[in-house]
DNA sequence: GCGACAG
DNA sequence: ATCTTGTCGC
């Protein structure tokens, strides 16, 4: 595990993201998509009082039942900027990570691994730095290029920084826009896009990123009590 | 220089 | 991300 340090400036931020970017390892399987836990982190702000919420939800893979949950609260500490969304996000994901009563198992979080400017994402850095394995799935391509998958869940189409595949767009149900999936750390891109099937089974996005996603927004509007 | 741009 | 009502559709 790797202490997180909060970079002084964009320029600061961006150097770390190439120093880390070495740690990933991209050469794991990673767990067997439908076995084990998978866990599903999210944060929701309020910018004007300066308050930040994360929430993290284990579920059991096979089951998509809630096996544990936490929430953590923080402050803003660094802006959004495209490419260092992690910078903002990640601190206080870390806080919920570890509240967990359980391990985590496979990490599940919005935005992009691979998929990124320096192929070092939010899901890339907080797998270097937890050791976990992680998976991004982000709900837009953000800069990247890709062809219309088919019309069916499960038809995919690679996401392309120039003709290197970053990532995949994933068709998750029929005639539902699709899901771009990349790799974080310790996961190969054929079993990310798995593991997103197994956990869209009703809806569009994974059951893990819904559960987090209200739980942090319910947890921020607890906050702001 | 201008626009685009994960959450 | 967040600001926000009704509305179309299963």
């Amino acid at each position: 595990m790797t202490t997180f340090r909060m970079p002084a400036d964009e320029a600061e931020a961006r150097a770390v993201q190439d120093a880390l970017r070495t740690r990933v390892v991209l050469d794991e399987p990673g767990p067997p998509p439908g076995t084990g836990r998978v866990t599903g982190v999210d944060v929701a702000y309020d910018d004007e009082r300066d308050v930040v919420v994360a929430a993290a939800v284990v579920l059991d893979a096979a089951t998509l039942d809630v096996v544990a949950e936490s929430t953590a609260r923080g402050r803003v500490t660094f802006p959004y900027v495209p490419g260092l969304l992690a910078f903002r996000e990640i601190p206080t994901v870390l806080a919920a990570l570890e509240a967990l009563p359980v391990d985590p198992g496979l990490v599940v979080c919005d935005g992009y691994g691979r998929a990124h400017p320096r192929r070092f994402g939010l899901a890339s850095h907080l797998g270097v730095l937890t050791g976990l394995p992680v998976i991004g799935v982000a709900k837009n391509p953000f800069t990247f290029r890709y062809e219309q998958p088919g019309p069916r869940r499960g038809d995919f189409t690679p996401l392309l920084d120039g003709d290197e595949e970053v990532g995949r767009a994933l068709r998750t149900q029929d005639a539902t826009k699709p899901v771009f999936v990349s790799v974080g750390h310790r996961t190969g891109l054929d079993d990310a896009c798995a593991h997103t099937l197994a956990l869209a089974r009703d809806f569009r996005q994974p059951e893990t990123t819904r559960r987090a996603d209200a739980l942090c927004r319910a947890a921020l509007r607890e906050a702001l009590t």
